[in-house]
DNA sequence: GTCTATAGCGGGATAGAC
DNA sequence: GTCTATCCCGCTATAGAC
C-alpha cells in the first residue's frame, strides 16, 4: 500500500502496473493480485487509506492546537508534506483529474476524501472569523473549498516549476486572511 | 487536434490512445501516425496550441476591456469555458498532474504555457492594484500564481462536485481581492 | 502466500500498397 | 493521405502447483 500510494501520487493511477509494484517490492504480479484481485480493489484500498490519514494527520492537529492559526498551519504541512516526500501531489488531485477514467467505487472514495478535508478546514476558519483572528469573505466552507483547490494546485504547480511556489500560494492564502 | 485536445483535458495524454482518436474521426490509426509519427509530436503540437489558443483568448481580453476586473473576469472566464465544454479540466493542470509521465518536451511545453497565463494575470492585477480598484499582499506575480493555482484546481474539484464549486472558488477569488 | 506460466487485450509504431 | 496488415510490447487477470 505504501508503495501504491507513492506512485499514485507521483505518476497516477493508472500510469502505475501491478509490474512496477512487483518489481519495488520484489514479488510477482500474481501475488499482488492474490491481495488486491482486481486494480480497482487497490484502488478503493487507497482512496480508504487516504481519508484514514487524513483524519489522522488533521485530528491530530487539531488536539495539538488550539489557536486557529496554527491549525491552518498544520493543514498547510500536511499537504505540503506530499510535496516534500517525493514531488508527489494530494490524492484528491490526482484522483480528480482521473475522474473520468476511474471506476465509480474509487470516485465514491475520492468524494469522502474530498469533503472530509473541507469540512475539517472550514471548521477552522470558522473559528478563526468568530475569534476575528481571521478574515474573510463569504462562508467558512466556500472559502475551505477556494483555499484546498488553491493548494491542490500549487503542488501540482511545484512539480513542474519547483517547491517553492508551493510556498508562495500558502503565503498569499495567509496573508490574505489577516485581518 | 480538436479530438485530441478534448480528450486530453477530459481523459489525460496517456489515457487516450490513437485507437481512440481513430473511431472518433472514423480514419486508422497508421493515418494518425502519417501525421504525428510519435505520440510525443502529437503531445507537442497540443502544448504549443494550448499556449497559441491562451494567447489568444487573454489578448482579445485585453483588447476589448480596459477595466482590470473586466479583464480578471475574462481570465475567469476563459478558464470556465473548459469546463463548460464537457467537464473538462485546464491543459495546465492535466499536463502538470503527468509531469513525470509525459516527455522532456511537452514538460517545457507545459512551462511556458504556466508561464505566460501568469505573466498576462500579472499584469492585470498590477494594474488593478495601481488604479485602487484590486487589494492584495505580496507581488503581484505571487498573487497571480495563487489565484490560477487556485481555478486550477477548481476545475478538477468541479469535475468531480459539480460546476457550482468552480463558480464558488471563482466568487472567493474577487471577493476577496476587492477594496 | 507465493510462485510459474499463460491467456487475451490494447497500446504505440512500421511496412508497403493504393 | 489513407489504407490493410502486422510486429512487439506491457497491461490486467487467471489457472494451478508448491
Amino acid at each position: 500500500m505504501d508503495a501504491a500510494a507513492e506512485l499514485l501520487q507521483s505518476r497516477s493511477f493508472s500510469s502505475f502496473s501491478y509490474q512496477d509494484l512487483s518489481v519495488r517490492l520484489g514479488i510477482t504480479k500474481a501475488t499482488i493480485h492474490h491481495h488486491f484481485s482486481k486494480k480497482e480493489d487497490l484502488g478503493v484500498a487507497l482512496t480508504e487509506r487516504y481519508l484514514a490519514e487524513a483524519r489522522a494527520s488533521l485530528e491530530a492537529v487539531s488536539r495539538n492546537y488550539a489557536k486557529p492559526w496554527d491549525q491552518f498551519e498544520g493543514y498547510i504541512r500536511y499537504m505540503s508534506e506530499f510535496m516534500l516526500s517525493g514531488s508527489k501531489i494530494c490524492p484528491s488531485g490526482a484522483l480528480q483529474t482521473e475522474y473520468n477514467v476511474i471506476p465509480e467505487t474509487m470516485r465514491q472514495g475520492t468524494s469522502r476524501l474530498v469533503r472530509f478535508i473541507q469540512n475539517w478546514l472550514s471548521t477552522v476558519l470558522s473559528k478563526g472569523r468568530d475569534q476575528g483572528v481571521m478574515e474573510f469573505a463569504g462562508r467558512p466552507e466556500e472559502q475551505a473549498q477556494m483555499i484546498h483547490a488553491a493548494l491542490q494546485g500549487a503542488l501540482q504547480l511545484a512539480r513542474a516549476e519547483g517547491p517553492e511556489k508551493f510556498t508562495t500560494v500558502a503565503r498569499q492564502l495567509k496573508e490574505g486572511m489577516k485581518p
